[in-house]
DNA sequence: CTCAAAAAAGAACGATCGTGCTATTTTGCA
DNA sequence: TGCAAAATAGCACGATCGTTCTTTTTTGAG
């Protein structure tokens, strides 16, 4: 890989925890150069506008995304174990060290959802392809048989995105510490897998 | 009221609704008051800081969802009957023309969750009450004998706030037109009332 | 109507940001 | 090693923002 490329990426793996922050939109090129050890100029070539930094942030959160939650999952084998994996690993992300802000592009989603270009069109797609992704795992499901007789696979899809948003929302700022769990029972409640913790829910 | 106070509630109904769009942290000043019909310095003698703008505009939009979501509500006997009353009004909320850009509060939530301050604050406080209420009219519609034996009423509240926070996206990012009616079926399929527009779900 | 107090306007400041231009340093091949 | 090209730094600009200070307009009670 070029240098160019190197540091590339090592300026948006910084500008990725940023985001997790502060959010995409407030992004300064001159306190992502600082942390990057370059000037602002040096960063600023990279990427050539500001709303390229902020669109190439966008689709290195994405990638993240797909390599730490979406392809292990696969490794699982079709039906509710790899509907459990990719659920688990989604919910379980939102409390791993590499996010300290929460999840940027559940973030962006707010930010730019009334702001029409470029950066909000990437975003409409990557979430698209998430819920068409999680949507897909619980058919497969549905189809071998796994989840409850006449299970609305749509509604499900939109009910356990909820539950991440949930958890989100509750670990970010309510500090709720039962948030993961609560996130993995009602998995349980709607697609019937076994319930980690089941029994231990407190108030 | 005063002139002052008159000023002031209409500079915040003006500042709720650019909230909702673009977001309490991007609020500036000058368009704010471009919007009110006031200069800049008239428009920050009412606050003093604008810090303290977004705090009355948080405040502002509490209030309004008390006034707007949870007032009605109680208008309804205790039970399922004001818990439904509730969760309607507030999925049906996200689609009125009186906050065009989302949720400010939901959107807040995101903003500031990395960002200590009063703001943080009291939007904890909110979100906590909100929360609260919601958990509470589920326990007494529990208590009633209205929600399956043995529902766990943490957990659906848990759920039930999931799915304002899916519908709000769906709606919001995704254009999606069957978000509304995804909440209210996922609110009867997990508290058993009846579902509108049950059966006409698509794909 | 009078006039003091309240409310709003106007102008200017320092700071910060995105961006363009030019000079300097670094890289990698001949 | 020499040198062209790539990568980065330095610097300055116009714009925008929050804030302060002073002046002008508006309000409402006597």
């Amino acid at each position: 890989m070029s240098k160019k490329a190197l540091t590339r990426d090592a300026i948006l793996q910084q500008a990725v925890r940023s985001a997790s922050q502060i959010g995409i939109s407030r992004l300064t090129i001159g306190s992502l150069a600082e942390q990057s050890g370059l000037s602002k100029s040096g960063l600023f070539a990279h990427f050539g506008s500001k709303e390229a930094l902020q669109l190439a942030v966008v689709q290195a959160a994405q990638a993240q995304f797909v390599e730490e939650v979406v392809k292990p999952a696969f490794t699982q084998p079709r039906g509710m174990a790899r509907l459990h994996a990719l659920f688990h690993g989604w919910v379980m992300r939102l409390y791993a060290g590499s996010m300290p802000g929460g999840c940027p592009l559940l973030a962006a989603a707010y930010e730019f959802d009334d702001q029409p270009g470029a950066i909000r069109d990437a975003l409409v797609a990557g979430q698209r392809w998430q819920r068409d992704t999680l949507q897909r795992l619980l058919q497969e499901a549905h189809d071998a048989g796994e989840l409850a007789a006449g299970s609305n696979v749509p509604l499900l899809a939109f009910m356990l995105f909820g539950l991440i948003q949930s958890a989100h929302h509750d670990h970010q700022l309510l500090d709720n510490h039962h948030s993961a769990q609560l996130a993995l029972q009602g998995f349980a409640q709607l697609c019937g897998a076994p319930a980690p913790y089941a029994g231990q829910a407190g108030s």
